[in-house]
DNA sequence: ATACTTACGCCGATCAGCGAACAAAGTCTG
DNA sequence: CAGACTTTGTTCGCTGATCGGCGTAAGTAT
């Protein structure tokens, strides 16, 4: 069932969103009684799971006595498992980075070597910021497949050999863990970051694949089986002499993605064999490289016209390897948006660059762990536990 | 804020639900005490909400006291306005419908002229179903173009001359009328009738133009500037000399709309005007209609199969006039979504024709007011008042 | 008939939340 | 600088909603 209005979740919800920090706040926010309020707020001080500050400016009367999250005894772990590397942030409840790593690592291991290694990882982070196992209370991962999320298991993942229906949370015994696609939670958390407010968003990676994101209503949109926001493999005009990995031919990805782009340079006499080559190439102001970003965009342009029209988001955010050249890519995804799609659509339509750079999967996903804890359902359960 | 569970709301919506048909499963159901429930259904009956029927079966006690909504007393008008009809539902508060009209009614005429035609039609209805004009609670109305749903403003709505920011509701004192694009309350009876417990569906209307409806978690999604599921422009593989209404070239409804079929079937000597005529080429056996058809079936397929992977959906329902002969437009649908989508997305797919027929945009119009007459907060507003 | 089962109303006990009164801690003013 | 004023936060008795036990109603099984 839905939690009561005003219950300590619905409180310590208003507190971590900063949109109160005193009681007064919070009685005016909630409509409660200033004393039922303070009670909420013993409870929730009670449970560490807010703290009280020095006091802060008067408006004429006595100053108020600061609240905020109750960051010391508690840690959350964003992981980001790519094909060949993994990044992980710690952070506090508040979402600021304690500490962070990076490796090279091949998922294709298989699960028991990579979850292992990022468990040792994670105890090395927790000593760097100095905080015991047990303050870990949910680690948030993202992996390059898709993932049946109420389960964590992948779901006949392309390029994650020996992982397919694997029960990752099992791995990490006594704390809650939330598995999703990579490019989900670098949309959540492009969504907390950048637009908050925007109901609807989509989130585009392009990296050797294109995948993407979608919140709808402020909260990620899985689909059916969890494969939403697959869109590599949408046909695009033209190309159909592009085979694709996936058995067809003309797939965005097949033609606009980080590896096509790099087999048609080196087609054209310019080697190149991933989106990161690439990238190099465009910086280094090779102009085949960037005429064909350009022409990546365009194509991806065209695929995301008609998502805007059904979808009709307030934002677009690109993000992926390829972004970090993203004045060439955005300007060919901007130039057929806004040609194919239609005017009222686009009229509000941000079309943006990704804010979160290469940790952008594993800040969201740690963003989605943090979001789960603090959830008004997880809060009262704790409260009333 | 969100209802406190097991608030009168929650109750009457178990009731219409039909989770609980006695007091001892709304116990059951809500873990409310026997007597709290008591007290919720004597309110609810007390507003004429809720009423008792004749015993139902003993199970080895007492026989349980039925409980149902108490129709008498309310009635809800689901009104279709198209391009050049208007068709008109009066429901119970069951869904069941109580009388219907449909006549010939050009929107051209304009939001006066239009709307005191379904004023005078809703009296007409009420007359004939026995019911008093106040017991009239709620009017759904569906028009053929966008509309800022929070309103009920046509926002530039390209068929609609002289609607552009109309205030629709302001034309029905003392009544709650919700406005909507046609498609969407289509969506909405659709999935409400056919696939209620499918998260996610797609309802695509094929008809002179093509639009589609989403519902995802259940519930309607419009859009930021509620202009989503507006795929008639999005572009399909070739056809770059089809030239579109909007501008553009090679759009799904230039090259496989009702009007589009038609034209192309005139080019190639039969002679056909709408999407009317074309169903009834089909009817009657002719092969070029037939095969048109079928074609017109593989390209909003191709555009499907890009949605499906997006949006991964569990159902597709395909309605509109084009879909009288659906066994043909949903063979081509069919074929090209299961050879361009992904199977992880596919497999649970099920893509049928729609089970409403020409009455569905007003039944789904109709089931809108009726949603938002017997929403909790509505219903806890109408017990607490 | 009698025991048993289920349904439902009544009523005292309980508890969450309210608001008034009070205490605390600052600013403003003569 | 003292006292009035303002705002914050706590204490505590009150109220109303909910609970759960008991009694009654209304059936079935033996």
């Amino acid at each position: 069932m839905t939690p009561a209005p005003g219950s300590p979740g619905d409180v310590l919800t208003l507190i971590s969103a900063g949109s109160a920090t005193t009681r007064s706040d919070l009685a005016r926010l909630t409509g409660l009684a200033r004393s039922t309020i303070s009670q909420r707020v013993d409870a929730l001080i009670e449970r560490r799971l807010v703290e009280e500050t020095e006091s802060g400016e008067s408006t004429g009367g006595r100053p108020p006595r600061q609240l905020r999250l109750h960051t010391e005894e508690h840690a959350f772990a964003g992981v980001d498992l790519g094909a060949t590397h993994c990044r992980i942030v710690l952070m506090d409840m508040t979402g600021v980075v304690l500490a962070q790593c990076e490796d090279p690592l091949l998922i294709g291991e298989g699960p028991e070597k990579v979850l292992a290694h990022v468990d040792g990882r994670l105890d090395r982070l927790l000593a760097v910021a100095g905080r015991p196992r047990a303050a870990l209370r949910v680690i948030g991962m993202g992996v390059p497949g898709p993932v049946e999320f109420a389960t964590g298991r992948p779901n006949n993942p392309p390029i994650m050999p020996g992982w397919n229906d694997y029960p990752i949370p099992d791995s990490f015994p006594g704390v809650a863990v939330l598995v999703d696609n990579d490019v989900n939670v670098m949309a959540l958390g492009e969504h907390r970051n950048a637009f908050p407010t925007a109901r609807h968003l989509l989130f585009v990676k392009v990296g050797t694949g294109i995948g993407c994101g979608i919140v709808a209503e402020g909260r990620l949109h899985r689909g059916a089986q969890g494969s939403a926001g697959d869109i590599g493999h949408i046909r695009v005009n033209g190309h159909e002499e592009s085979g694709c990995r996936c058995g067809n031919s003309a797939c965005l990805e097949a033609v606009a993605g980080g590896a096509a782009v790099a087999r048609r340079l080196t087609e054209l006499g310019v080697p190149a064999e991933t989106g990161a080559d690439v990238v190099a190439l465009v910086q280094a102001g090779d102009t085949q490289a960037l005429r064909l970003v350009r022409e990546a965009g365009r194509l991806i342009g065209e695929v995301l016209a008609g998502l805007v029209n059904f979808f009709n988001p307030e934002a677009i955010v690109i993000g992926g390897a390829l972004s970090r050249v993203h004045e060439h890519l955005l300007a060919g995804v901007r130039e057929t948006i806004y040609r194919r799609s239609l005017p009222l659509a686009t009229h509000h339509l941000s079309i943006v660059p990704s804010r979160m750079g290469v940790d952008a999967a594993a800040l969201g996903a740690g963003i989605l762990a943090i979001e789960h804890y603090l959830s008004p359902d997880n809060i009262n359960k704790i409260v009333n536990a």
